[in-house]
DNA sequence: TACAAAAGTGGTACCGGTTCCACTCGGTCC
DNA sequence: GGACCGAGTGGAACCGGTACCACTTTTGTA
């Protein structure tokens, strides 16, 4: 097991002192003679020399390194984007340290502790919702947060990236509704959450524009984890006038819900008209493909960490910036105009 | 924006030496009084004292960090593998820093050149398959390199962590000629790749079992990015005597090979039966479900970190390891008996 | 009581970079 | 010819921990 070479190993092997290395390391701190900046260069290609990022990072404060904090990468979205936002990092020199907090606030306080430890420039993250003084003692400890998908309310001065929520949640319903649904069902995250708020409002702006009066027995705001959208389908489909639409306006329940769905025989679209947020691979490769909101990952991912290096490096005005993408609707085969089947 | 406090801040504060705050930190590096232990922790507490991660480092030579290098997030099977590394890691209080290759080499290269520099203590990966002297260079600067998923045969000394690939297509296959079928193609990776091999060889010897002689042409080992799947499902289908079963035997693959038979409206099992490999929360979910060969990612992930973790730790016995998890066989509606329709 | 061993403590070199400062050159300008 | 400049260079302090060593104070045992 051999040593890596030091700065120190190449400035002797190139016959000169440990600043003119540093130099032609950092070509903006300094000046060096072209001749020996080829020297240097050369020793630095024979050796196999790297800078040590422990040495880097110590003497420079803080880490060319982002923390990237999502609930769980076996949700096909947070695994996306978390794909996205090391490549992006990739390009640029960065790297990425995930953690995983499974919705879990106490676990997104230790991963944000171990994050400070690593003394990263800065974090893009998914927040639960609490930790409020945390998220602002790392913003205080010079750390730039930037959260993607979701936000806190209580926390103002945060980059925010998300997709324009309650227009989306607006516009699936709206589809619904000119399909000539008026009892459409919607299953999203706790209204804790930024996104579960939004959607659910832009749901209700829907059914008022149309002059419909939302049964609230309609609405499920469930826990992003465990049999939530099972559940929530359960309950909806055992309601005495039950819905003949449905909207599933979290990745995390789809898969939960879709799975209820099939097991209890409900017939799509015939019984039930579905639209589901996010769209991914296999949305249409179900019996029958389903109609998804399509929610631009790459573009989170791009601008959040557009955002996240533009402050490290401090080329970014001060002032806490709001992005919101648009989110495509893509019609598939899983809504259907309504039927009124007995009564009328 | 303040500043973190240091060691030298807590030591002042707790009125004692520098020496005796390290010694709290890592008890077992020497003795503290009882007293000066407590008043050091409360100091701690009351600063919100974290040591520095680059520091430690530094000194150490080597980071509490494992780096994990997939192809792709964007794959189910990866992202649902990486969760659970960050997850195990997260419980041992290492960090992890992820890298993709998108099953390039040379991206690969750049990627352990990048964990290099980070002095992580070991590595976990799903090999591209090139770059055999950079891992053999990364083993002799004291890296612990854990290969999980794939190996490359080249390269002796390694440890793996698989499933038993060869048995587990051995297997599907089986149970294909149980149900009649002869004709049965074969959808995988590379065969420069130890798992496109195992799983070729699995598929052969259930033939030979069977005495049935293998048509070369129902091989297929295609790259896993684009649209590998896809084509070859084409190009099987085009054959004068195209099969009755199939199987896909990698993750990657899977996506665009059922797309495409949907696309070209093969009833499945009528027209074909299908075997693919990797259980994922969809499969289930697709028309008709599929029968699967559920991969224990959960096994892979805790063994690969147990491995890694253990090397780093020198409690594990010099000598490469090879461990192999079984897995399941998860027989669902995508396979029906062979009807022989028009000859016989 | 004597003396060795162990417990407890502080000082400081070191890890491998970066950065500031002092210094030496040539060349330019008055 | 002396003052002044900028390019080019090396020395050394520093970042924040760890670990070794020397030293003092107990404690245990013969």
């Amino acid at each position: 097991m051999k040593k890596a070479p030091t700065i120190r190993d190449v400035a002797a092997a190139a016959g000169v002192s440990v600043s003119v290395v540093s130099r032609v390391l950092n070509p903006e701190s300094g000046p060096v003679a072209p001749a020996k900046r080829e020297q240097v260069l050369r020793v630095i290609g024979d050796l196999g020399y790297r800078p040590r990022a422990a040495a880097r990072e110590l003497s420079a404060g803080h880490a060319l390194t982002v923390g990237l904090v999502v609930a769980d990468l076996a949700n096909p979205f947070f695994a996306q984007l978390a794909d996205r936002v090391v490549w992006e990092a990739r390009s640029h020199g960065v790297q990425v340290v995930v953690m995983t907090t499974q919705e879990d606030p106490h676990l997104e306080a230790e991963s944000l502790d171990t994050l400070l430890d690593r003394s990263v420039g800065g974090v893009i993250a998914t927040p639960t919702g609490g930790n409020i003084e945390k998220w602002e003692r790392l913003r205080d400890l010079g750390v730039n947060v930037v959260f993607v998908d979701r936000t806190i309310a209580e926390l103002e001065d945060v980059d925010v990236v998300s997709i324009e929520n309650s227009d989306s949640a607006r516009r699936a319903t709206e589809h619904l509704i000119a399909l000539g649904h008026t009892r459409i069902g919607l299953i999203t995250g706790p209204a804790s959450t930024s996104t579960g708020r939004a959607r659910i409002h832009g749901y209700r702006t829907a059914h008022e524009n149309a002059s419909i009066t939302v049964d609230p027995m309609l609405v499920r705001d469930v826990p992003f984890r465990g049999d939530g959208g099972g559940d929530a389908v359960g309950s909806l489909l055992a309601l005495p006038d039950s819905p003949t639409g449905l909207i599933v306006a979290n990745t995390a329940q789809v898969q939960s819900s879709v799975r209820r769905l099939v097991q209890v025989g409900v017939r799509i679209p015939d019984d039930l008209s579905v639209i589901v947020f996010d769209d991914n691979p296999w949305t249409e490769l179900t019996n029958p493909p389903l109609s998804a909101i399509r929610q631009p990952i790459d573009m989170l991912a791009v601008h959040s960490l557009e955002l996240v290096l533009g402050r490290m490096q401090g080329r970014l005005p001060a002032g806490a910036r709001t992005i919101e993408v648009k989110a495509d609707f893509v019609p598939r085969n899983s809504c259907a105009p309504l039927i009124r089947s007995v009564a009328s």
